[in-house]
DNA sequence: GCGCGCCTTTTTATCCTACAAATATCTTGC
DNA sequence: GCAAGATATTTGTAGGATAAAAAGGCGCGC
């Protein structure tokens, strides 16, 4: 184990502020300082499994493990608690929480599930929830969108065609107009998930990309665009869950390639 | 502002360990410690706009104000800013972070938005995305419960059967068996929300008392479990979807009726 | 007068040590 | 064999010292 290098000589560039849905909050607060290194570091042990069957550490041997401060510890835990990762009392020692616990709507959460060995059980599973809930969000902008919210969705299709043409990322075109739906729907219960969905399309790009060059199909999100500025939302409905569908279906492919 | 009493003689029975949906989690670390006792504090404030307008507080300042310790603090702190609540940054400060990017699918956030002045839109709002989760998983649960994600939902109605007598809390029944269902359908983004569901349900009884002394109505529910059982889908789906719009109908009475 | 860069100052970040409290485990007495 | 108590381990709490980041002001050069 030993020596983890959590104390780099040079960071890199520090936390972005990203602006998701119109709204600008801190993301990546990756290399920000040692208590996030250590989040992020101790998190992904632990998904990965590297304390299966081991008794977990205590604060002390983290700290002596990871070259931190106790106090830098301490608050790594206490934000993995926080993750619903780990719990903690005195004399038992901090424990790892059953997978059923933890928080996979937490960004960090499901980058680092992702990350571990790509499981596209997961995703699958992923997948599933994001059919019922895109096709209600596009149902719900449709009934209620404000003109920023059109606004927006606009913006996202609009990134789409210049990424048809090569001149904009076809990733982050597609998680803009997926996003903004979910933020027009006027229901901040639905826009919650747009890191949830950022995170998961973003780590799961290599995986659908390898097996078609398949860029997201442009005449099907025109269609929500379509349906939603209609105010019809059943077409909205609709429209939005023959993506899903067709998602649903590479990856019903690709399980039986690989499983 | 003063003081503000964290530190109790006596705090009360500790933690408890619930069982939901067959997972033991540490539940309610309310008055467990200083730092847990000032997060729920410190949350709640944040929440109910105590500090709109004002500049937030200094490390230094909310330590003295809780008359706890710099560490409690700093990881009251920290674990306010894994909800999403707070950022912080050297000479800039800890902030508030816009409410769009507070964490709705944390239990605690969750609790003090609803608690904070009741909202019959937040309830609405929250009611929205149960209409798009739980028909879909009664769904998958149709098809792919096991044999323990049946006996739980069997449990859960159970449950109510007895509540029906008078034999059991009927709030209790009632989300044992929405959880049981979400449990069943075999997606650990399903089961996510357990804790939110159960957090909802149980802040907004005295709410959807007030307006009927209607109990959960018990075939709705026996009609989810036969479909369910029957591996019937689509019956699932329907009958799940029957239960939750007579639960959009009554808040929509009640959104008339207050105004 | 104006802009650029240094400097000051505020605030969080980190490290440290000491002690308190909780509790699992062992020990002892019966 | 069992239960009450002693013990030891681990987290919880306190608070001081110093480092690093960064906003805002100051001054220098032009």
């Amino acid at each position: 184990m030993g020596y983890n290098g959590l104390h780099s000589s040079y960071n890199g560039p520090m936390a972005q502020n990203v602006d998701i849905g119109g709204v600008i909050v801190e993301q990546s607060h990756l290399g920000k300082n040692l208590t996030y290194s250590m989040l992020d570091a101790l998190g992904r042990a632990i998904v990965t499994g590297e304390f299966a069957g081991k008794s977990f550490p205590t604060e002390a041997e983290l700290a002596q493990t990871y070259a931190v401060s106790r106090s830098v510890t301490r608050e790594a835990v206490k934000m993995l608690t926080t993750k619903g990762l780990l719990s903690a009392r005195p004399r038992q020692g901090t424990i790892i929480q059953p997978e059923a616990g933890w928080n996979l709507f937490d960004p960090d959460v499901l980058r680092w599930l992702l990350e571990r060995k790509f499981s596209i059980n997961l995703l699958r599973h992923f997948n599933e929830l994001r059919v019922s809930i895109e096709p209600a969000a596009a149902e719900l902008a449709a009934r209620k969108a404000t003109p920023e919210g059109l606004a927006m969705i606009e913006a996202g299709y609009q990134r789409m065609v210049a990424a048809e043409a090569g001149q904009d990322d076809p990733l982050d075109a597609d998680i803009a107009f997926h996003v903004a739906v979910l933020c027009a729907a006027g229901n901040p219960f639905y826009a919650q998930f747009r890191d949830v969905v950022e995170t998961a399309l973003r780590t799961s790009i290599r995986f659908t990309n390898r097996f078609k060059g398949r860029t997201a199909s442009l005449p099907a999100h025109r269609a929500v665009k379509l349906a939603i500025e209609a105010r019809d939302s059943a077409g909205a409905y609709t429209a939005m869950s023959m993506i899903l569908r067709e998602v649903m279906l590479l990856i019903a492919d690709a399980e039986r390639q690989e499983g």
